[in-house]
DNA sequence: ACGATGCTTCGGCGATGGCCGAAGCGTTGC
DNA sequence: GCAACGCTTCGGCCATCGCCGAAGCATCGT
């Protein structure tokens, strides 16, 4: 068992706000170099340095290098996993304290809340309602507890080329069990989305499809003109509205 | 969303050793005193005082008043699975970095090793052990993304007197789906248990049943006489070595 | 009513740790 | 090769915050 001591120093390396903006900026799931996290954190990139460095040894970072740059990413799921449960504690507590307006809007929040990536998943509106209507259709199940597919569920994502063999291998270890999910808060919508494995495999396959891009220096994705045809149609989204 | 701001005051909080081992000492679910914390955590009761004001304000704690006693307990099974994510990821990291040899042992160590509360669950090698027969069976699956009950599953621990009505409530606001629980990764066993709501459920069931009983002020439980005959039974237990 | 107990607030001390400027390596490209 | 770039290490400044002693407010017991 870890001592009280190691937890108390994991905690306390993601409570410093220049560090706290570093991981939450890898989120996403991508890898960002030094320079790039220190603009984010809004520090020199030597203060930056010793912050990856301290990170990286604790093992919530890991660290690729590419010529003169250094990649830093979250190094695991689990990492990702935690970061998000602290996200939610930290969304659920108080209402409105004191400014109420600030909360509102942003002209590139408006992108980030429709759709944009949560370490290996989607979240955001579009996200939410991918999630909402599998719910309605009774493919899939989403509680505090953990998800299930079932097996219209299965078959419908298999349909449109998620790779679910992929998904339930890194799931479970042992073959023929149910394929299980995650469900994810979503801050800005409030409601739960499909995270885990089966998550993870839906948003390969939409970005392999060419359905989903990433915009560029953001976490925020579009969908593209066949994604809005092929997923407007395979989840019932109205996507007359919106003509981006 | 919360801020970027708000995330790092939360994991901050977290990040103060004495406050760390108040949190931990409050994740078997009980309420403890603020003089009891300050023992636990090695400082003053005023400083103990300065720290649970703020982990309170911080929406992690909530405290109930008793007299001239006030009882602190963690604020919600959120901030529970967030402790327990930070745990997990604390214990991933390094196998064996200096001193091989502090991790071993420890009297009453054994006692905690063996059985004890994790919030609202059991964990510890008897219930490492339990969720192993139940995975045998194919009465329960598990995997990192979550987990679910069988039908067998939830007969046997129907049989057992486990109120999975409640627990089924408790997970679902809608009826009629799957029940699930949630794996927790113990950290003496390293082996996944069983948490969530059913998790709860059936360390309810043993409590109300008289099978298990708290140790007077540790975290650690014991079978009692009767306990050891139903589990021991139940979940075929190699109970004969151990003549406690 | 009185002292004892539990908890809190206040004030000041001390140390931990984040921050940057300057300088030192390694890589890339001209 | 040299210059530019990216990253790291070193040194010293400064603020934050945890800590306790002392004192003040509630509650309980006698």
């Amino acid at each position: 068992m870890p001592s009280t001591a190691e937890f108390a120093e994991t905690a306390a390396l993601i409570g410093d706000p220049a560090r706290a903006n570093m991981l939450i900026a890898l989120m996403d799931g991508r890898a960002l170099t030094a320079t790039e996290l220190a603009r984010v954190a809004g520090i020199t990139p030597q203060t930056a340095s010793g912050h990856l460095a301290h990170l990286t040894e604790a093992g919530l970072l890991a660290m690729t290098r590419q010529g003169r740059h250094h990649y830093h990413r979250l190094a695991s799921a689990d990492v990702a996993r935690m970061l998000e449960s602290i996200m939610s504690v930290t969304a659920g507590r108080r209402p409105l304290p004191a400014r109420p307006a600030r909360t509102v809007t942003g002209p590139r929040d408006a992108a980030l809340r429709r759709a944009r990536t949560c370490y290996d998943h989607l979240a955001g509106q579009l996200a939410v309602a991918m999630a909402d209507r599998m719910i309605a259709r009774g493919e899939i199940e989403l509680s505090p507890d953990g998800g299930a597919l079932s097996e219209g569920g299965a078959a419908f994502l298999s349909g449109l080329g998620v790779d679910l063999e992929a998904a339930h291998a890194d799931a479970m270890r042992r073959g023929g069990g149910r394929i299980f999910c995650r469900p994810c808060l979503d801050w800005s919508e409030r409601r739960p989305h499909i995270a885990g494995a089966v998550g993870a495999a839906m948003s390969r396959a939409w970005f392999a499809h060419g359905w989903l891009r990433r915009i560029e220096g953001s976490r925020a994705v579009t969908l593209t003109r066949s994604g809005e045809m092929a997923l407007g149609t395979a989840f019932d989204l109205g996507l007359g509205e919106q003509a981006a």
